[in-house]
DNA sequence: TATTGTTATACTCTATAACTATA
DNA sequence: TATAGTTATAGAGTATAACAATA
């Protein structure tokens, strides 16, 4: 967009774009790390991780979702996908009879700590090889801004279930 | 990752999380914006985008996929939904009789001139509502180094086109 | 009645390979 | 032979709505 651009400075569009861009390319690079070296999307390498952390190695499905911004049947279908790997369980839970628990096996960890040194090793060499310490540092205090801003004013589903229907 | 994250320091660790999800949830933001403001896929946004702003309107098909990282079969699925929308036309080259020139119509460039500002504003509230101008700065020359190491060394389709097949 | 999760289903997007036509 | 683009087709992922079971 070579236009007066309404509204953004045009070091402001640079950084958009940059960011854009940046945050693409990454992505890519990762995702395509992870199918090729675990045969894992990104999603499903987010479970696994967010599983190998949790205590006891398992939470709630819908603790799951609220994490990895999923509908329920999405990660349903995720887990579904995991469970027959057999990286993951899922038993019904003890407290509450409608909960199921999700439990990473040994097999998941195994997965998940073989790939994230090829992981951690791609970030580091496509993100951080060309930055200094004081542009870790910048890059770490500006995006945490914008973080914590943007989880302030929550865009994502904001409708916080969808009632059953109403108007519809 | 509780883990010792062998290969990043905590700060570095920091910096790629918050990328990952500011990058994760701008574009959540903005897509949803334009899907619902002008019914256009990022995808189909970025390709009126890039046609808006090259000489005469136009480019070839060729060019477009180099953007848009797309696969050729990927593109020709979206020109084709722009073109059946009446945003684009396509027509073969008179320089080239293999290649097809695409060109925005009033109609895609009237498109774009209405979804442009609501973009653009929700860039600015999102991303840079909680920044200074030195922020700004900093954000510009980090992402762009960053950006430049990753186009250095490209990761991306490697493969300049995959040979008919050798080994297949 | 509200919540948790699954299932059925339809739709979008993407990738691969085969194909046509031009250089 | 290489390049430009399309088409057919298959697969992954996502969303919606309807559903069953528990609170």
């Amino acid at each position: 967009m070579s236009e007066p651009a309404p509204g953004l400075s045009a070091e402001q569009l640079g950084a958009y774009f940059a960011l854009v861009e940046v945050g693409s390319l990454l992505q890519y690079a990762v995702d395509e790390h992870l199918r090729i070296d675990g045969d894992l999307s990104h999603v499903q390498f987010q479970v696994l991780a967010r599983l190998v952390d949790a205590p006891g190695g398992k939470l709630r499905m819908t603790d799951l979702a609220d994490g990895v911004v999923y509908s329920r049947s999405g990660l349903t279908y995720q887990a579904g996908l995991l469970d027959k790997r057999g990286l993951i369980t899922r038993s019904p839970s003890p407290d509450d009879e409608r909960s199921v628990m999700v439990a990473v096996t040994k097999l998941g960890r195994g997965l998940v700590a073989r790939v994230l040194p090829g992981h951690v090793d791609r970030v580091r060499r496509l993100l951080f090889e060309p930055l200094t310490g004081d542009d870790v540092t910048a890059l770490n205090v500006v995006l945490g801004r914008i973080r914590d801003h943007m989880r302030a004013a929550p865009p994502r589903s904001a409708k916080p279930r969808a009632r059953r229907n109403q108007t519809d």
